[in-house]
DNA sequence: TTGAAAGCGCTAACAG
DNA sequence: CTGTTAGCGCTTTCAA
């Protein structure tokens, strides 16, 4: 850590040009080759590198976006993470990563912080929305795209999938695999993901199709594995009037569905003979579980990379209708449900 | 979206006073609680908020912390990630992530980047180091603080954790359960993880007391459980000398003896009765798995806490002596090398 | 093609 | 306590 960084004027004096030269010479066009060439040669003996605060302030642009979420350390939120940073960085945006908090009323605030002008643009997942925050974000300085809630209605750009029909899936892989007393296990409904896990599930027993002979419904208290075992406990410790124990669980994320396996096996049960579990995320956690997860991939790094896609043609500029893109769900068949996988099984199959 | 932001300048004509005292009205000191009052009026009235670029060209800071790493998707990475987020946002500063490369050429690209002044500091977890990163660390613009090898005699400040010494816990560990014909299953010899966690073995299997009758090495392609399940078949498969197989795997990290795992049952063998495998990292898939992962815990959001921490000594000017903190290992015993957890287990214990 | 100069929004030294 | 002014480093008109 040394020295003050050599600046244009700097460079300028240095190539006896004038400061106006050195910048055309360096960036921008109109410049001769005999100007480039003494202009680049003075920069590289004083090691000159742009000061970006500098451009920002003329600019008026960062090259910065934000990613916003309520958990950076949840695995979904990681993967979007690594997604939009691979789709911005080529394209010389930097990524800030931020917490939403985990109420509507301070992902609001973090939205109304975009006035400061830090970043460009905003990837926002949030866990909750409310009206407010809708509104925050449809005035929000600079472009926010959302992911998750389709608010394409609302004039919002966004990137949405339908976890709903992706419950819907794994309940009919579950009958198709014969299975007739369902249990769901779901986080906290007041969520975004988990008012639509519950609508999926909720839709999925409503068809005339659903041939199951009992259904219940467990909330964990939030998308955990521990909050997960504790719920799935409640799911499988047997039913209340002395009924059939249930033969199947739906979680609605991976890792309440390997709670669920969890409790399973503490209760002396085994996953898939004695009950079937699946999750929804397909996370690596999943891949590499024993038994290795059914999970039903909502494609959070094509989510991430959608997202950051449009970010990067609304902060060049070109506007347009606000677009909603959807990323469609799609089970991936393991061993959770089915006792051999679905395809002849390779060593590490399905591992990364 | 909408409209362009309101400035400090049309707040100071709003309230009828100057720029100056508007200025120090909102932030500064010395100025008249009738000052104060008219000026936060207007801010207000106008929804004004202070444009970080113009602060930043002036104060020449831009309160964001670059995080820089190979793979922002390792879950260590997150945890440290999310560690450093924790403890500099409550200070007002912004996480930005970057990729290495996994060279130390770009790397050392990266770190000469900073005369850019996009942030205020860097930490940097580089997976390979060579003198030229060394000296682009030193040289660099801003503070950086490197996690992973102690750099301290080099003058930089780090945070680093002694690996070598808890690869020889989980040796140990291995040795009082009884096993004694030992794999240890490491990642690429040339990263500075894969050195260390050499290293470390080496000096186990040197120690006067290292009971073991037979010690094989693999290693695999990077440190991932794919790489670990095809590394894993190669050290389980059988002696080629048709001695008695291998009873224990050290692997150098979790991915790699959740693969050591994997290739166990698909070779027919069960875990931790005919093998035991121990991991290194103590993350969540580890405490998950089935068996769970004994597992040696470098404390990565120790590691992270202390390093973000040392950033805000260094860009709070607080210079001083470059400093080496050290976060010692910790062996976590669990399923995956003794048939019952070391403790009585409860449900969902060690699971979070 | 080149140079002079303005100004992005802000803070802080200085004078009153 | 308040106002005037300079200037952080850069890009981009506007004239020459």
């Amino acid at each position: 850590m040394t020295s003050s960084r050599a600046t244009l004027i700097q460079v300028a004096e240095r190539a006896g040009v004038s400061l106006a030269s050195t910048s055309r010479a360096l960036h921008g066009s109109g410049a001769s080759e005999a100007m480039v060439e003494r202009v680049r040669a003075a920069a590289a003996e004083l090691g000159y590198s742009p000061d970006v605060t500098g451009r920002s302030l003329r600019l008026r642009k960062t090259f910065q976006i934000a990613f916003a979420v309520a958990d950076i350390g949840n695995p979904v939120y990681v993967e979007m993470m690594t997604a939009i940073h691979e789709v911005l960085a080529p394209h010389g945006y930097r990524v800030v990563v931020m917490t939403t908090g985990d109420t509507p009323a301070s992902t609001t605030e973090l939205v109304r912080s975009l006035g400061s002008g830090f970043v460009d643009g905003m990837v926002l997942s949030p866990l909750r929305t409310d009206d407010g925050l809708v509104r925050a974000i449809k005035q929000a300085p600079v472009p926010v795209v959302v992911i998750g809630r389709s608010l394409g209605d609302q004039g919002i750009d966004s990137v949405s999938t339908d976890s709903a029909g992706g419950i819907g899936q794994a309940v009919r892989h579950l009958l198709e695999t014969g299975r007739r007393r369902i249990g769901f296990l779901n986080g906290p409904p007041d969520t975004t993901p988990g008012e639509a896990r519950r609508r999926g599930f909720d839709a999925a027993a409503s068809d005339p199709g659903f041939a199951a002979e009992r259904v219940e419904v467990a909330l964990a208290e939030d998308f955990t594995v521990a909050a997960g075992v504790a719920a799935a406990h409640r799911l499988l410790a047997g039913a209340p009037d002395g009924g059939a124990r249930l033969d199947a669980v739906v979680a609605a994320n991976d890792l309440l569905a390997i709670g669920a396996i969890r409790a399973a096996r503490e209760l002396g049960l085994s996953v898939p003979e004695d009950v079937a579990v699946t999750g929804m995320d397909d996370t690596e956690l999943g891949r590499v579980f024993q038994p290795s997860l059914t999970s039903v991939s909502l494609g959070s790094d094509e989510r991430g990379h959608a997202a950051a896609r449009i970010m990067l043609r609304l902060v060049d500029g070109d506007a347009g209708e606000p677009q909603t893109t959807s990323v469609g769900p799609r089970l991936v068949v393991r061993e959770s449900t089915v006792p051999r996988p679905a395809r002849a099984s390779a060593p590490g199959e399905g591992v990364r």
